[in-house]
DNA sequence: TCCCGGATGCCCT
DNA sequence: GGGCATCCGGGAT
């Protein structure tokens, strides 16, 4: 299984969302590899994407979505959480997807350990969630993912069955059906 | 099992 | 100073 390079991210956000769905995470923590299956996304984008922190200007929060594609863009979210995107799109244009959940696979133990919890269910089904379970903070925003061993994503081959929706925790932008999530899997932020 | 409110701090206007 | 791409616990059911 190979590792996902710039050519996969480049393409139209929406598009790269989908894809990335069944994609293996890989976090490397402390000499520990911390991995999981992508289960659920949402994708943002730029002037045509009321939804988007990359809708107006570019800022100093947001300027690494108007950046190189394959690169992290994670932010501080309701004054406790980390959310984490992987930049789309030419550079130029616009766009992310954020992860919004993942079924653990490897370092389980220390995941529910940073996460508090003894309950699995719970361990990774949700954006602020997930990058709790795997350490993932602002000391990663900026990561290029295509060469970081720290932070990576690897290619698999499965097939499921998609389900699209509205995103969520957002006001504007409900008109677009941007999130998407492997239907039936258990770790899945709601259902 | 669901619903609701509070905690929390950074970014943008 | 307002608004937020969230999560958790408590109380009702």
């Amino acid at each position: 299984m190979r590792r996902l390079k710039r050519k996969f991210f480049i393409k139209n956000s929406v598009f790269v969302a989908k894809k990335l769905l069944g994609k293996i995470i890989i976090r490397r923590y402390k000499g520990e590899e911390l991995s999981g299956k992508i289960v659920e996304v949402e994708s943002y984008r730029g002037k045509d994407d009321a939804g988007s922190h990359a809708y107006n200007k570019k800022t100093k929060r947001n300027f690494l979505m108007f950046g190189k594609p394959g690169i992290s863009y994670i932010y501080f979210c309701y004054g406790n959480y980390y959310l984490l995107n992987i930049v789309t799109e030419k550079k130029g244009n616009p766009g992310a997807v954020l992860i919004r959940a993942i079924e653990p696979l490897k370092g389980i133990k220390t995941m529910m350990k940073l996460r508090g919890l003894k309950n699995i269910k719970k361990l990774t089904n949700g954006p602020g969630r997930l990058t709790q379970a795997l350490f993932i903070d602002k000391s990663l925003n900026g990561e290029d993912v295509t060469k970081s061993n720290k932070l990576f994503f690897i290619d698999n081959k499965e097939r499921f069955k998609i389900k699209v929706t509205t995103r969520i925790g957002i006001k504007k932008g409900l008109e677009k059906k941007w999130r998407f999530y492997i239907a039936g899997n258990t770790f899945v932020s709601k259902n």
